[in-house]
DNA sequence: CCCCTTATCCAGTAATCTTTGGAATAACGT
DNA sequence: ACGTTATTCCAAAGATTACTGGATAAGGGG
């Protein structure tokens, strides 16, 4: 049978049509991570992670790279990333479900919030080196990349950790991208800390969709 | 059962796992159409074209118009057409399959070519009124939306009509897209014919999803 | 009103995809 | 070599999706 070139086309789009799937290249786009703590944090057995990663790998869309017994997966390129970028972008402009899943998800539709910082302005901020930008993803995705000069204050620890940060000038924090909460659960909970602090508008998704530099590692 | 962000998402995408619906997109891309004109076109089943359209409406790609007993459908807005051209991007940049599926479908590899026009160029062109610029898709997909300016000639009739061409100083052909073969044939078939022409670097898709403007009907 | 055209709905069958546990593989340390 | 860890491969059950033909609906014209 001869193959089109809407069945190979077909492959690519196949690959963006699981839910699970689509969680896995969430996180993937947070940074390079291996099966294993993929399958941890999408809560998902470990033979369906692996298979969903061979489908991923088939169709082009994620590399791997062995590491001793581990082997580290990543998507393929910015390319991929910016298609499931334009993807959530049309999801989220067409479709109510969509966005009513968003709003129940990230709770208030926006509004009462103290501030938000738009990506132009966070870089602008980060060469005039005024900012202190708080990444409250857990530690994992912070060592897998962040916003050069970001401090990892995970989530978790935010509360704990919220004295640091009394009589910092102005305190911005970021997570996965338009879809993650975490920013918003840090700013308000900072907000009940006493400390008063923005977020920026999306996240590390979008930083590294629009070919922003990338820091790695500690 | 909580149905989730994802799960949202992923409706979107298995939108664009079925070759069958990648087809009928390709081919709503040149302009809206009725239900029997695009099985006809795409060699489907009636009843099959409805079902893919059902889905393809359920995840909000496409809008459908009643006029009389025909329904017109069209893609939702421009936004789909660069999320498609984005999916068509990357699976031609990652995937061999794609690469290989394009070659063996467009004919030569590229470069022996007399001529290919960029959009830039040929929006420059149109300016200055020189170039005689063909649009070698079927009437019916001209009527739908053509580059302003352009004369409907379609590919079957293009042998017929070449002595129209003879004299003329820049003539430049286009159809679908990056992925279909017309011009490449139109661009051959006027060689043949002793009537020197170049094609467009893509098509009519590149030109809708850019934003450029386009002329309905005629 | 009836008939004709166009398109959707429906139900059954066929095909494909997903998930899962267990076996196989590959690298590592001893 | 051998056991250990991390992952992939395999096969079977379960779930979803696709295609087909016949029935149904919605408009238009006589």
């Amino acid at each position: 049978m001869n193959t089109t070139a809407f069945d190979e086309l077909a492959v690519v789009g196949k690959a963006f049509g699981s839910p699970k799937r689509l969680e896995l290249i969430d996180l993937l786009a947070q940074g390079e991570r291996t099966v294993e703590s993929l399958a941890k944090a999408a809560d998902m057995g470990l033979t369906t992670v692996s298979a969903h990663l061979q489908v991923l790998k088939l169709s082009n869309l994620v590399q791997s790279r062995r590491e001793g017994t581990k082997i580290h997966y990543s998507l393929a390129g910015d390319d991929v990333l910016e298609l499931y970028d334009a993807m959530r972008t049309v999801a989220r402009t067409r479709s109510p479900q969509v966005q009513r899943a968003l709003e129940s998800h990230l709770g208030v539709p926006s509004g009462d919030e103290v501030g938000i910082v738009t990506r132009e302005e966070l870089i602008g901020l980060l060469e005039s080196g005024e900012a202190v930008v708080l990444d409250v993803r857990p530690a994992e995705e912070f060592a897998a990349g962040h916003i050069p000069g970001a401090r990892s204050v995970p989530l978790a620890e935010v509360i704990a950790r919220a004295s640091e940060l009394t009589g910092s000038e102005d305190v911005i924090a970021y997570c996965r991208g338009a879809f993650c909460v975490m920013a918003h659960d840090a700013v308000r909970l900072l907000s009940g800390e006493g400390v008063q602090a923005r977020r920026l508008e999306d996240g590390m998704l979008e930083w590294r969709s629009h070919g922003q530099p990338v820091e790695v590692g500690r």
